[in-house]
DNA sequence: GTCTATAGGGGGATAGAC
DNA sequence: GTCTATCCCCCTATAGAC
């Protein structure tokens, strides 16, 4: 998970550096927020000089764009490997189980993905305001798939039923400041999962 | 809606501006944000003078437990009208009506209670992080009343996917842009109720 | 009670040495 | 490519005139 330093990068002497600005900048703003974390906030996790980090990205708006992309990269890793299992249902209890392990992070900091969204969404004048819909969206599109492949109807309205609980349960475990909420829910979702047709 | 101004305040010219101030904030802070609305803003939305506002309230922090408390009175001003009705079913139908009645706003800002906690959860300074979860808990505690009214098992349980749903609707319409989602959900979460035992 | 002016601190971004 | 110093703007909060 942590990085070696010894592969080469693309550039010299980048893409070292980079990386671990992009993951650490992905861990701050969730933890801290956009408007709360400071670009030193970012070098210090990243362990880069603070000055150093415009070389890398240009404005604090890049970075938060990084942040995103990391997020989604992260979401795509994970589709992925439920991607390897034959039956689409246990791919979306996989997704459950995955969201149930993060429950400890959820109930501190919220989804990654949709605290961004609230938080991006005030940012106007950026163009970032609807970047994190694009990234929610694309897991819409992947959950509507598995319902596809289990042949029910109405495919979407369910992916759109799947991925709000998940939204929801995570704001309220993140606002109580309890985990649990996020086990309770997961396993009505599984066991919603096993009744259907 | 809007004051007269000719209710006798409890001191002498303060209560109209005060009561003007609370409403404000509390729209602003909806649309723009906790961290990127400023004094002057709000001074300007509730056409107070700027320096005036720290007469009313000594700090920012006090003007956002101000907006909160507005939208806990907003909310229990609805319960209290639905508290009226007889059955606590149509009681609770009669809550998603009101969501789905706020879609465009929801769509544009999301929920007002919602997104003010994922804000105030990365605020740990102030003693605000948990506030709206304070708030969250009452809609909670009144929502399982109704189907505990309903006789329906695990009444604490129902009430938690049915916030959850809500928040997760609210957040994805937001995300998403699209206040159909509201309306799709909110049909839905209907037809479970009248579906229920 | 009302309002202006400004202190004071912080943070995003840049210039330019190395 | 790396890093320091710093500019400059903005915002919270206060002092104090009216």
């Amino acid at each position: 998970m942590t990085n070696s330093m010894d592969s080469p990068p693309s550039r010299p002497k980048a893409a070292g550096k980079r990386q671990r600005l992009m993951a650490a900048t992905a861990r701050v703003l969730h933890e801290q927020g956009v408007e709360r974390t400071t670009i030193a906030d970012i070098a210090r996790a990243a362990d880069v000089p603070a000055g150093n980090v415009y070389y890398y990205f240009k404005t604090k708006d890049e970075l938060v764009e990084a942040a995103l992309s990391e997020h989604t990269k992260n979401l795509e890793a994970l589709t992925g490997r439920l991607d390897q299992l034959p039956d689409p249902r246990e791919r979306l209890k996989g997704l459950v189980n995955a969201w149930v392990g993060q429950r400890d992070i959820t109930a501190r900091y919220g989804c990654p993905t949709g605290t961004l969204a609230v938080e991006l969404d005030k940012r106007t004048e950026s163009g970032l305001d609807v970047a994190a819909g694009h990234a929610i969206r694309r897991l819409l599109d992947w959950v509507e798939q598995q319902y596809r492949q289990m042949g029910m109807a109405d495919p979407e309205g369910l992916a759109l039923t799947f991925v709000g609980a998940y939204q929801g349960m995570s704001l309220l475990s993140n606002a109580l400041r309890d985990p649990e909420i996020m086990t309770r829910e997961g396993a009505r979702l599984v066991r919603e999962l096993d009744g259907l047709a």
